[in-house]
DNA sequence: GACCAACCGGGGTGAGCCTCCCCGTTTCCG
DNA sequence: CGGAAACGGGGAGGCTCACCCCGGTTGGTC
């Protein structure tokens, strides 16, 4: 089910003045490492042996030591990775869904497989979350998730006390994979939960809600 | 069903003919480990050091060793307790609470201090789940909350596509902690997310579910 | 209240894993 | 076709964790 596209997300031509192009196998390597790193990290945890994503990535470990200084640099290009892609996914589903609350539906449910569950354990860590890279892909995320679900609650599908941080943070902890997914069809459950959080998105809303709407700057916010 | 019998957690009286008994700080300590253990593990995952746990159980690690032969054996009595101590509260809400999906949203609410989260880590690994122990609690988990389910659905309040696994599997992962736990008012977050899929459960059904209702005995089965 | 034994705590050790580097070889680009 | 950038695999160093041992302490019994 590759969404196709996809793409988009800038070439990384830049990368600063240093360097003033990269060879073609290492931009291709570059990219096969971050695909493996975002499948490794999401199944077993942010702390998963570099040889384990170099082996999913059909490379050495030296390859990616040579890409990523270390491995906060590395997850920081996951998280990107993966924002993008699901920034790419609201905006496409948009575009082609003309009913609104089908439209944030399709969204919802692509998103297990653009392994958005992964945002959760990177963020955690010890990432920089003030990094503009960061603000601006979690700016763009937030724009498009915003316009699907801006366009449900005009059209009166959508309930009106929730924000994007509620959706986000949702499809994020039911799209969690087991840690040992041995469960079998497990993918068919999260789908199952998520159609039933959905409805309970619909309007009218069938209950209050505790404490109060979320945005993705919310959800930034560290303990004291 | 009718297993209900379960008499909460009979006393770890028995425990083979070779102790008689156990003394009293050593049973205070065992059990203090357990509850250490389930918070740590809902914490940091399945694989926290014993070290940690025996900190924070306030006790020394040999003291750990001495009660529990290896990892797997505490993860088997630590399943146990999250287990009886969800259908305790299942048993006592249904009790309590006249109105049916009123006790089932305060079952669920419940769950999220019982760490139930918590399972989910532990079910996966290498545990042994066709254990006598673990499937009663099993059973007796799941007579219980089928008959809150059931008395919500005989009120005509739940959707009838549903079933225990279901909203067990969904509860585990909504309440799931965040990995670095760095964010404020996470509890808040997952009431909130908690009150949305209880939204969704009510009848009458607002989409079609894809996949089936599950039963506990489902989530047993393992891979091929 | 005193004895005996069960129980406890903390420090130490050994093993396993992971990170990171080094160097001969391969691949790309002009 | 030549130079250089990039690659891959193997290995050393370091770190953390599981597990054990022994002097001290606490609880149960007469």
């Amino acid at each position: 089910m590759a969404v196709g596209v996809g793409a988009t997300s800038a070439k990384t031509a830049k990368c600063g003045a240093s360097s003033p192009r990269l060879r073609a196998d290492a931009v291709r390597n570059r990219e096969r490492i971050i695909a493996a790193a975002r499948e490794t990290m999401v199944e077993f945890g942010a702390d998963v042996p570099f040889d384990e994503i170099a082996r999913r990535a059909g490379v050495g470990n030296a390859t990616l030591y040579r890409h990523f200084a270390d491995r906060l640099e590395l997850i920081h290009h996951v998280t990107l990775s993966v924002m993008s892609r699901t920034a790419d996914q609201a905006e496409s589903v948009l575009a082609e869904e003309s009913d609104a609350f089908r439209a944030l539906r399709r969204f919802v449910h692509a998103a297990v497989e653009e392994k958005i569950g992964a945002l959760c354990p990177l963020l955690s860590d010890g990432v920089d979350r003030d990094h503009p890279d960061l603000l601006a892909a979690r700016d763009r995320l937030e724009a498009a998730v915003e316009a699907l679900m801006g366009a449900a609650r005009d059209s009166g599908q959508l309930r009106t006390d929730i924000a994007v941080g509620d959706l986000m943070v949702a499809i994020t902890q039911l799209t969690r994979p087991l840690p040992g997914s041995s469960c079998v069809d497990f993918d068919k459950f999260v789908h199952r939960h998520l159609q039933l959080f959905l409805d309970g998105l619909q309007a009218p809303a069938r209950s209050e809600l505790p404490g109060c709407a979320a945005t993705l700057e919310d959800l930034r916010r560290r303990k004291p």
